[in-house]
This record gives C-alpha cells, sequence and structure tokens, in this order.
DNA sequence: AAGCTTGTTGACCAGTGGGTCAGTAAGGTC
DNA sequence: GACCTTACTGACCCACTGGTCAACAAGCTT
C-alpha cells in the first residue's frame, strides 16, 4: 500500500527553467517588477520557492532571463522575414513593415517595452542588453532601408533617415497608449496606416512637383 | 541658559504641504513610486515622517498630490498660449507648438510622464485625472487646430485629423529614449523639426500636385 | 508668565516579502 | 533491494517600510 503511484513531485531538471521563466513573465506582466511576488512565480510554475531560488540567484536575475528569454526569439524571428530581396522599399515598407506595426500591439512585445520603461533604468545592463539586441538593430534596419531606397531613386534623400526613430514612433505611442488608456478606444490600425501613408508620401514626393 | 534661541522646529503650517510635495516629486523622480520611502520624502522636506502624514493620508495621495502640483500649472500655462489668435495654423505649428515640443524632453513634464507610464495602471483614478486634463485637452486642441486650417483651406482635409496623437508620439518617443537609452545621443530637437516639416508637407501639399 | 492650542516629533508596531537551509524523497546505479 | 546523489520542499528568518500615536514644544492669548 505504498503510494508509488503517487510521487509528491517529479525531477524535471531540464524543463524547470524555462517554466519558471513562462510564470515569471505572466506575473511580471500583470504585476509589473516591484509588485510580483516570488512566491506567486513560483506557485504558477508549479514549484516551490526554494527551489526556483535554487535556478535563480535573486529576484533580480529572474527578471533579466526573462526578458531574454522572451525579446530573444522574437527579434531573430523578425530580422528572419526582413531578408525578403524580393520588394522594393516601397513595396517594403507599404506590406511586411506596415504589417509588423500593426502586430506590436497587442503582442507580449508590448509587454515587453513596458517593462522596459518601467523597470529600465533600475536595471542598466538590461537596457544596454535591450539596445544591442533590439533597438539598435532595428533602426539600422530602418535606416538601411530608407538609404536602399534612395540609392535606386525610389525615394527623396531627406533627412527621414538620420531619425528612424520617426518611423516607430506612433508604434511605440500606440502600445502605450492601450496600456495607460486602455478605457479610450483608439483605431491603432488606421493611425499606423495612415503614418505609413505620409511616410511614403513624403518619401516619394516628385522633387519637382513644389518649387 | 534656556536655548530659546535655538528652538527645534518651526511651526509653519502653510507651506507644508507644498514643501513635502515638493521633496516627493524630486524623490519620485528618481527612484520610482515603489522605492520611493516615505521616510526619505520626510527627510528631504525637513520634516518627520509623522507630520508628513498629518497632511497627506497614505503614500498614495501624496503621489497623487504630487502629479496635479505638478502637472496642472505646466499645463495651464501652455493653453494659455495657445489662444495667440494672430497666427495662421501654419505658422502656430511652425513657431508655437514646435517650440512646445522641443521642450517637453528635459522638462518636469517628461518626469510626469514617466511616472504616468511607470505606475499609471496601478492608480486608474490618476490616469482618469491626466486624461482629462492633458491628454484629452491637447489632442483636442491638436484637432481643432487641424480642422481650423481646412476650414481656412491652408490644409488638405487628411485622415491626419482623426489622429492627432501622430503629432505627439515623436515627443513621447524622444522622452523615452532620453530617459531609456541616455547613453546614446539623439538629436531631439533635430527630429522633432524633422517631423513637423513632414507634417507641414503632408498637410499643404497641393492636392493638384500628384494626379 | 501661566495656560492653551496644535504643529511637530520620534519611537514604535505589524505586515510583507526576499532569501535561506535542514530535511525529504525521487529515481538512478550496482 | 540497499545505497547514494541531488532535485525539491516548506517552514523559517529578518530586513524593510508604510503607518500610528503618545508625548513634546512652538508660539499664540490673556
Amino acid at each position: 500500500m505504498v503510494p508509488v503511484s503517487n510521487p509528491r513531485f517529479q525531477r524535471r531538471k531540464d524543463e524547470r527553467p524555462a517554466e519558471i521563466t513562462q510564470a515569471a513573465f505572466e506575473t511580471f506582466a500583470e504585476k509589473g517588477y516591484a509588485n510580483a511576488r516570488v512566491e506567486e512565480v513560483a506557485q504558477r510554475a508549479g514549484v516551490s520557492k526554494g527551489l526556483l531560488y535554487l535556478y535563480f540567484r535573486t529576484k533580480e536575475e529572474l527578471f533579466k532571463a526573462v526578458v531574454r528569454s522572451v525579446v530573444l526569439p522574437r527579434v531573430d524571428a523578425l530580422f528572419a522575414k526582413t531578408a525578403d530581396p524580393g520588394l522594393s522599399p516601397t513595396e517594403f515598407i507599404h506590406g511586411p513593415v506596415r504589417e509588423f506595426m500593426r502586430q506590436i500591439p497587442g503582442s507580449p512585445a508590448a509587454i515587453v517595452i513596458r517593462l522596459m520603461l518601467t523597470e529600465g533604468f533600475r536595471h542598466p545592463d538590461l537596457v544596454d542588453f535591450y539596445w544591442d539586441n533590439v533597438a539598435s538593430r532595428g533602426l539600422d534596419a530602418i535606416r538601411g532601408l530608407i538609404e536602399r531606397g534612395v540609392e535606386l531613386g525610389e525615394f527623396r534623400d531627406t533627412r527621414l533617415k538620420d531619425f528612424p526613430q520617426l518611423v516607430m514612433s506612433p508604434v511605440v505611442l500606440a502600445v502605450l497608449f492601450k496600456l495607460l488608456f486602455s478605457r479610450q478606444s483608439l483605431d491603432t490600425d488606421g493611425m499606423i496606416d495612415t503614418h505609413v501613408d505620409i511616410l511614403l508620401e513624403h518619401l516619394c514626393a516628385d522633387p519637382d512637383a513644389g518649387a
């Protein structure tokens, strides 16, 4: 009559970190860093708090692991799509770029952005990581895209190429708007479409039209 | 030999709230809400913690008082300038609006924006306050400005008027960028100028030029 | 200068939550 | 099946901090 069939727990060394990381992401997403209890993370992962501390030295280490594990796969997937050489810069912006911008609000990326803003300046090395792996690479990609369009004679050579941030700014705003003023409705897609139209209009304008 | 000349404290009932509020603003700005200690706020205000709790019932009340006291004067000052009737919409955007946008990053408003983002969704009534008194009014002002330009025949009638957020989005981005990636340099003024140029170009474009 | 009001202090309390560790048992090995 | 390694548990510790309150004294009034 020994309860062999019902062990209190299983040893699953390899799976634990990912499971804990996932639970932590959910908890941080709901509560933010400071208000997330390590105990709750452990519970969600179906694990004791002690075990969590076996895999992650501190709460801060856990937080960093979360950001890395959530961000890196997403970014890599995105940059994989970027490598589509069959489209002209105009088509590329009007297609994949616009689609990408539409998807960010409402995706886990939005939560990561919020976490970066919320907790970022208390974790400088995390910000550096984010800059190197996400922001910097993204801005370079946009700049490169514009420059390619200029070389091809498709785009005008304006100062926009010096400020690739301008391309993404409505996306960031949309993320924050929905996060903060969730009570107010905002047609995110419409806003992004309008923005993309304005940008393409600016880039493609006939230089001889005005003066 | 009674130390009459050196009283341990002075009674300054009227000045205390403002002084405490100011100290709290500085502390919240540096540490964020969760990491700011009430004790530290009291010390900065040159006051005991007990006295602070005489003027503010809880830490949260204190936080709300801070946001109100910092935001309201600024917003009112801004909307006072807005009432300049001597400028055309184009001139108005190119002048006061652009100047306003340039000033936000680097002003206390930036800190308030960060605080709203950081702590906002744990203080819904504060978000409502901010929406009613700042965001909503600002967006209405921009929308009104564009519509006036359209009526005067100065601007094209495009979808931009449905998304006044687009006008402000680079400012928000600049604030966050400087806050987060303070290590990276960003020519905020140049970016805003470029943005304003693109917008005015879009609004003023000769509708007969293209097709 | 005595007496009163009340602005102000500072020691204190209690809840919270990050982090620890002695002990337990899963599940291999021989 | 005896033995060993170690993944895992859960009770515990304690630093920290938001909030309280009895006592104190500034500075009026008379």
